[in-house]
DNA sequence: GTCTATAAAGCGATAGAC
DNA sequence: GTCTATCGCTTTATAGAC
């Protein structure tokens, strides 16, 4: 029997996409009532704050989805080398090869950065802080930890405006595929086994 | 004698900083005529095309900047090593120390990246080829030099965002002072002097 | 909970006086 | 070349029927 509550969790990753694909500005309340399903009624229904509580429920849910799958792996992680290489496989597939850009890359370039300026410096900082905890445990020293963090960092943004820049996905994969073989080699030289 | 003819040269920067502030779409006429301190009448005098041409104008006016004082020196410059810490220089002011982000980066995320995506990919292809032509010169091989130069891309680019996420310029200044540094090592064990 | 209808404001773009 | 006034449309958001 189908429910005729619609779930927040159907509804989130379909505004998501309209975001990302949009950015802040561009993504009308047509395009999402679209992307939904829902008529522009219902859509207030759930989101009485309108197109920015849409937003900030949307990053919300995404870091929920990188604190589960990405950033505890790598602070709790049994072997952290292995959460590492796990770290990427689960980007290379969250962002689809580089076909799909980062909402919250998007959001930090635009304007609406200022409305979204603390869950946007979280995410950064947390994905940061747990790799170079990750790195550290690996037998890295913490400042080379936080610095490779945050060069894995650049790189994963950066590959993702070059890749559609240039409108070519596998700019992303290869970045990817180097930052896995610099990251390991850090370790290989840090702590031989 | 004040000129009453209105200088493109002096309108391009004005709507460049609304585009890159506010993204493609969040760049209403009513920002960029309050910017360039033109009337929207003006403004369509000298843009028929609206919205859409004055941007791409903008983008023609920011890759001419580029040619002219990154790609031209690294593609031309007797000293290709001080080509390249010049271009990181450049860049450095150019952004403003990571303060000011890339149009053409904020362009390639959005949903108006199609419309131009000609330039887009112009400007970022062409600046990885002058760059990977320099170090070419500098003794590295074809394949390295494409290599270290696309990588080079990709972390001007991430650390413009990831500065702006953190809302930490400091970011794009030290990846740019690293990114130097590397360059220029791989150019010392290449052609050691 | 979902919808249509609609309000009020803002949008890109145009017309025409000066 | 610059402006104001305005058009037609889209926007966000609300009201109210079902």
């Amino acid at each position: 029997m189908a429910k005729t509550i619609t779930e927040r969790a159907d509804i989130l990753p379909a505004l998501a996409e309209v975001f990302r694909a949009h950015g802040y500005e561009g993504a009308t309340l047509a395009l999402l009532s679209e992307a939904s399903g829902l008529g522009k009624g219902s859509l207030y229904h759930f989101f009485p704050g309108g197109k920015e509580q849409m937003c900030a429920e949307v990053l919300a849910e995404i870091d929920s989805w990188f604190e589960t799958n990405i950033f505890q792996p790598l602070l709790k992680g049994e072997d952290p080398e292995e959460a590492i290489a796990a770290m990427i496989g689960a980007a290379e597939r969250y962002f689809k090869s580089g076909r799909r850009v980062c909402l919250v890359g998007v959001v930090a370039l635009g304007a609406a950065r200022d409305a979204f300026a603390e869950p946007v410096r979280a995410y950064f900082k947390r994905w940061a802080d747990a790799l170079a905890s990750a790195l550290r445990r690996c037998g890295l020293s913490a400042a080379t930890a936080r610095r490779r963090a945050e060069d894995a960092m650049l790189v994963i943004q950066g590959a993702l405006v070059i890749a559609r820049g240039l409108d070519d996905p596998k700019v992303f994969s290869r970045a990817m595929a180097d930052l896995k073989g610099r990251l390991l080699a850090d370790l290989a030289s840090a702590a031989p086994a």
